[in-house]
DNA sequence: ATGTTCCGGTTGACCTGTCAACCTAAAAAT
DNA sequence: ATTTTTAGGTTGACAGGTCAACCGGAACAT
């Protein structure tokens, strides 16, 4: 399953140069990876377990404040609630009463889940992070805030 | 359009600490943005983008060896490359003729698509690591060598 | 109060990515 | 020489992401 690295570098001299490029090679196999451990520890898809954080992280909160946050798509993340409110892991109803924005939060089984998956997620963020400094790590994720940044600019 | 820092902070706490949530927002922006610019030049989606690259750079190469260094998907590969023969972008002819592999290469339009591209793509990439010093970018990659290391193990 | 505008949320259509089965040619084994 | 195995490539089916139209209630204007 290697890559020879002779026909590597034959290519690669011109894409590797791309941040976007080696960007989206390794995400996807972050993902991949973590769809994987989903999967083998619960019937978990990626977008429901990311929309459990969100709305763990938050403690409750609307579907409008979570997408602000998370940019993920209106569309999208309505399907994934309705689903994960039928799997009784998350509570859709509007708590307040006198708004109309259903306030969405973690059931008791929700929690629990969170718990169970948060717990090995964290495992893998140290072996995904264990050979890396913290300093390296802050310098990280200032490139990456600035690339953030840069993708805002539509004409690019 | 922009973030309340107020609202992000009171979710984020919890997830900015994820290297892979902070890679992947990052990462969908910008190929927000490339899927952006692709379109308003030419006709070309990210992925034919991405193959024409990849077969630029090789000058010419086979599907099989275009799969092994680029990780993209079989099926998907061979349907972009059909849609770019059919758009006459690329030649997919066998040349040499004793072999079946189909060896692909950059028609002369191709070519010419490739260069108009290319040079727009390589002013955003200087957009997108203006602000990054060399030392940076180098550390960079090198962290994303390591998670990309790291996110072969299936087991997390 | 009523009609316009705005915003949270839903739905459907489409497009892309992913997986697995399959076909066929070449190489290897007998 | 004929069968088996292997590898390049195609296709179909399905899940997930993306886009845009739409619905209904709330805020706002008159």
């Amino acid at each position: 399953m290697r890559n020879e690295p002779a026909s590597k570098d034959r290519f690669a001299a011109g894409l590797d140069s791309f941040v976007t490029f080696r960007l989206g090679q390794v995400q996807n196999r972050l993902n991949a990876q973590a769809a994987h451990v989903l999967r083998s520890r619960s019937s978990l898809s990626l977008t429901e377990w990311r929309v459990i954080s969100l709305i763990n992280a938050a403690g409750s909160a609307s579907a409008a404040e979570i997408l602000r946050v998370s940019r993920m798509d209106k569309g999208q993340l309505s399907r994934t609630v309705k689903s994960l409110v039928a799997k009784g892991i998350v509570n859709g109803e509007a708590e307040t009463g006198t708004r109309r924005q259903t306030i969405l939060s973690l059931s008791a089984e929700g929690k629990r889940l969170h718990g169970r998956i948060v717990a090995v997620m964290v495992e893998r963020q140290h072996h995904l992070t264990g050979g890396i400094s913290d300093r390296e790590l802050e310098a990280f994720y200032s490139v990456l805030d600035r690339l953030s940044a840069a993708s805002e600019r539509r004409e690019f």
